[in-house]
RNA sequence: GCCGAAGUGGUGAAAUAGGUAGACGCAGUGGACUCAAAAUCCACCGAGUGCAAGCUCAUGCCGGUUCGAGUCCGGCCUUCGGCACCA
């Protein structure tokens, strides 16, 4: 007889199937549990990186499903956009034939794998029953205010033909395609993401994410306190806004730098009379790459505007420069410089020659600005600072600003790095925004009852130059919902980061065609319990999830604050020690080892191979010898005589031989210890680590014939615990083991296993003998030995004996159940 | 520079509250079965030293606390990841 896991793994999938077991109720009585992997592209067959997640997701939804919980588990596709756009360009061929096809080849392999995915709630965010709903919120947020227009400088990948997030740019490359991203001048969509700053930091009601996510997150929101000062410019009615974390520099200002976009800049060049060199200084910075000129390294350079504005703590007249090393986008866009504080403004007033004063003093030393090489950013003593000389900088800091708050002239405020999220994207396969431009209304929001806006299919997808929906005339004319007047659709599509925002919601009440979901449902199932996915989404799906999620509670569409309360991400699947990648050749097809080995077996392989947050080495022999574990289960219970299948017992009988006081001993703490590896840690390594040990306990008790009728009952209850630990690893040959011992429902049907704490007691307890912190021997003893019983054990051990000769003994350390130190 | 994570055999990794370092697996070695191979089963498997009992060394490096440190504390080194002319 032969192992045969194709045939074991169809019959019990269509078991299931038929059964419906997967299938989750709706504000059910029963307790909740809804696991999420992240979804796929579907720009092709299942890669290794999906058979790890799903295999970690489906391992927790099953041990949930035995726990007797309501659970769901849904799966879907996030089929819009450029992997999907590209598939279908490189095969000739339309992306809403090409995803629904790959769909369908995605759809067999989770079959295949058996991952318990209720089918009834599948869906695909290019599915027009899901972007209806994608169009609804856009409007949701624009009704909120969220949403606004304005013209700016974005990241471009010429390669996808299109923009990108600053999130979505990595190293100045495109994090898709790896190209470089330069800078275009664009009329773009924002959602005010940044209106949500404050509570993005707050992971106060998240229950378990990776304090890695989260400091990532906080980085990249980065919040900063700091204090914003009015510097009146002089001759005018205007001031310039500063944001400054060093208000204890305040008197040290020598001059002030503006970038050229800042405003006052743009108003000053449209005077006639100004000098030419200053215009062409402007162009000059303005056309240079944003990412070049806010790299660290670029040379420092500036021009005088000729302008002066007045320091308010001092009145000192303070020179404005135009600079290439301010950024219009952060704080308010203008920079008071110290240079004897800042090594920044150090150096730009070294090349120009321009005034330094130290107002900062090393608290023990005295510091000579003429022999300054670099600024002096540490904290000190104030000096040269008027009514403020003399206090430590972190005091003045709070003194300074009241003193400025009182006079109106400056406040405490905090500044963030977020910007606002751009979600224009000038491709075809996305969700088209919900706008209609018209001459005489401007901008208007396609009703709800036009919605959703259909994207069109007569469409030539492929390499182009302009957004491919501007070609469609029939489409993109329209008459204005408004006044009926001509006007045009927007072409932009929004970016796929916001169909994957709130999907999570909708597989809740996924055929709901009145609304995004039903709240009350949404309301049963979210927050998400247990989210699985890669790190790489930190800052991005995983920051705008959170953005949407919040959102959506402050329209009253879900109470809960935080759509995952747990999170795991899981490590990739490497090969050769990289990524795998198609580039690199190095990838392996989960397709050919399911034929080969099964399903359970690439399941057990990579939950086995490392901890679920670790990275994985793809390794064929460490596959076969996951195989090999699945293999020798299945022989054994092959050849397990009937006396020992079907009724779980409980024994507690104490005349046993200790082999199978030992297998008792070891029955009980293998439920034990995987039940607490769930709910503590989930490393499954040491799960099925855990599982192969008790069977291997269990297999090399050769003579079970000759054992009497308790010592029988322990062997059974020591095999049948084998398939129901085994069902959240391997959970077709779970079932086939299951049904050998002669039962005829599902594995989870029986229900959570108990360990009795009374058999986890040994009456034999081996001590461990040190002396001075080393080994010296071991030695039994009965469990309720005393101390002393205990030590006088251990002197009597000969290796211990012969140390203690002549030795004078200190103390001796009894830890009960555990070891003996002896010091001498 | 700031923030975060990690460094353990030939190898993937264990060690859950400071208590036998290397569980479990892979690879390897020897043996059984076989004409042979595969599969399977049994045994061994950190380094050094010893006939042996044993002893010594060993968790990136250097110190410290402790009867006892992979684990705690201080100081470094290396690798990976995030942020960075952010005022």
């Amino acid at each position: 007889m032969e192992y045969n896991f194709t045939e074991i793994e169809k019959k019990w999938q269509k078991k299931w199937a038929e059964a419906g077991v997967f299938n989750a109720e709706n504000n059910s009585k029963k307790p909740k549990y809804y696991v999420l992997s992240m979804f796929p592209y579907p720009s092709g067959p299942l890669h290794m990186g999906h058979a790890s997640n799903y295999s970690i997701g489906d391992a927790i939804t099953r041990y949930k499903m035995q726990q007797g919980y309501n659970v769901l588990q849904p799966i879907g596709y996030d089929s819009f956009g450029m992997p999907a756009e590209n598939f279908a360009i490189l095969n000739n061929s339309h992306p809403s034939i090409t995803t629904e096809n790959n769909i369908k080849i995605m759809r067999e392999q989770f079959q295949m794998l058996g991952i318990a995915i209720d089918w009834s709630r599948e869906l695909a965010t290019s599915r027009s029953n899901y972007y209806h709903w994608g169009q609804w919120l856009f409007k949701k947020l624009y009704e909120n205010g969220l949403v606004y227009r304005k013209s700016s400088w974005v990241n471009w990948c010429d390669e996808c033909q299109t923009v990108l997030a600053n999130e979505q740019v990595e190293d100045n490359k495109c994090w898709r395609c790896d190209s470089e991203v330069r800078q275009k001048d664009l009329v773009q969509w924002f959602f005010r993401i940044t209106k949500y700053a404050e509570e993005l930091l707050d992971f106060s009601k998240v229950i378990d994410w990776p304090e890695r996510v989260k400091a990532m997150q906080t980085n990249w929101i980065g919040k900063s306190h700091g204090t914003e000062v009015d510097f009146p410019l002089e001759n005018s009615e205007k001031v310039i806004k500063v944001f400054t974390t060093r208000p204890d520099t305040l008197f040290g200002v020598t001059f002030m730098a503006l970038p050229p976009e800042h405003p006052l800049v743009t108003q000053w060049l449209t005077d006639p009379a100004v000098k030419p060199d200053l215009a062409s200084f402007c162009q000059k910075v303005i056309n240079e790459d944003k990412i070049a000129r806010s790299s660290a390294d670029t040379t420092k350079e500036g021009i005088f505007s000729g302008h002066y504005c007045l320091n308010p703590v001092n009145g000192d007249r303070v020179q404005v420069w135009i600079t290439n090393y301010v950024l219009m986008d952060y704080g308010t866009g203008a920079v008071m410089a110290v240079p004897a504080h800042d090594q920044r403004d150090f150096e730009f007033a070294k090349k120009y020659q321009i005034d330094m004063k130290l107002v900062i003093n090393k608290p023990d030393s005295d510091l000579v600005l003429a022999e300054m090489t670099q600024a002096y950013t540490e904290e000190g003593v104030l000096v040269n600072s008027g009514e403020f000389s003399g206090l430590p900088s972190e005091q003045s800091k709070e003194k300074i600003t009241s003193w400025l708050a009182e006079k109106s002239m400056g406040n405490k405020t905090v500044t963030y790095r977020l910007r606002d999220w751009g979600i224009s994207r000038q491709r075809y396969w996305g969700n088209p925004i919900p706008v209609v431009h018209c001459e005489k209304c401007g901008i208007v929001l396609v009703p709800d009852a036009d919605l959703p806006v259909q994207l069109p299919m007569n469409v030539q997808v492929g390499k182009t130059t302009q957004n491919p929906l501007l070609s469609v005339d029939d489409w993109v004319n329209t008459p204005c919902p408004k006044c009926g007047a001509p006007a045009r659709r927007e072409t932009d599509t929004m970016d796929t980061f916001v169909d994957s925002s709130w999907y999570f919601a909708r597989y809740t009440d996924p055929q709901n065609d009145k609304a995004p979901f039903d709240i009350n449902t949404a309301n049963y199932w979210l927050p998400v319990d247990q989210y699985i996915g890669g790190i790489e989404h930190a800052c991005m799906h995983l920051m705008y999830a959170r953005f949407f999620h919040k959102f959506m509670r402050d329209i009253k569409l879900v109470s809960s604050d935080e759509p995952f309360a747990r999170l795991l991400t899981q490590g990739m699947v490497l090969k050769d020690g990289y990524k795998m990648s198609k580039s690199k050749g190095n990838t392996v097809d989960p397709q050919e080892f399911i034929d080969r080995y099964g399903a359970d077996t690439i399941r057990v392989f990579v939950l086995f191979a490392s901890p679920p947050e670790k990275d994985v080495e793809w390794s064929d022999d460490g596959v076969k010898g996951a195989f090999r574990f699945l293999n020798r289960l299945w022989v054994f219970f092959q050849n397990l005589p009937t006396e020992f299948k079907k009724q779980l017992p409980t024994n507690s009988a104490d005349t046993l031989q200790p082999a199978i006081k030992d297998l008792r001993y070891s029955t009980h703490y293998t439920i034990k210890f995987i039940k607490e590896d769930y709910e503590q840690r989930m490393q499954f390594n040491t799960n099925i680590a855990a599982l192969m040990e008790h069977f291997n306990l269990l297999f090399s008790i050769k003579d079970t014939q000759n054992l009497n009728t308790s010592e029988k009952d322990v062997y059974r209850q020591a095999c049948l615990i084998l398939p129901i630990l085994l069902y959240p690893y391997a959970p077709h040959l779970a079932e086939e083991l299951w049904e050998i011992c002669g039962h005829t429902s599902f594995v989870h049907e029986f229900g959570e296993l108990d360990y009795d704490p009374k058999f986890l007691q040994k009456d034999e307890v081996t001590y461990v003998v040190q002396i001075n912190g080393k080994i010296r021997g071991k030695v039994e003893v009965s469990a309720d030995a005393t101390d002393d019983a205990v030590k006088q054990a251990a002197m009597q051990i000969d290796n211990v004996a012969k140390s203690l000769e002549g030795q004078t003994i200190k103390k001796i350390i009894v830890v009960k159940g555990k070891l003996v130190s002896i010091v001498i």
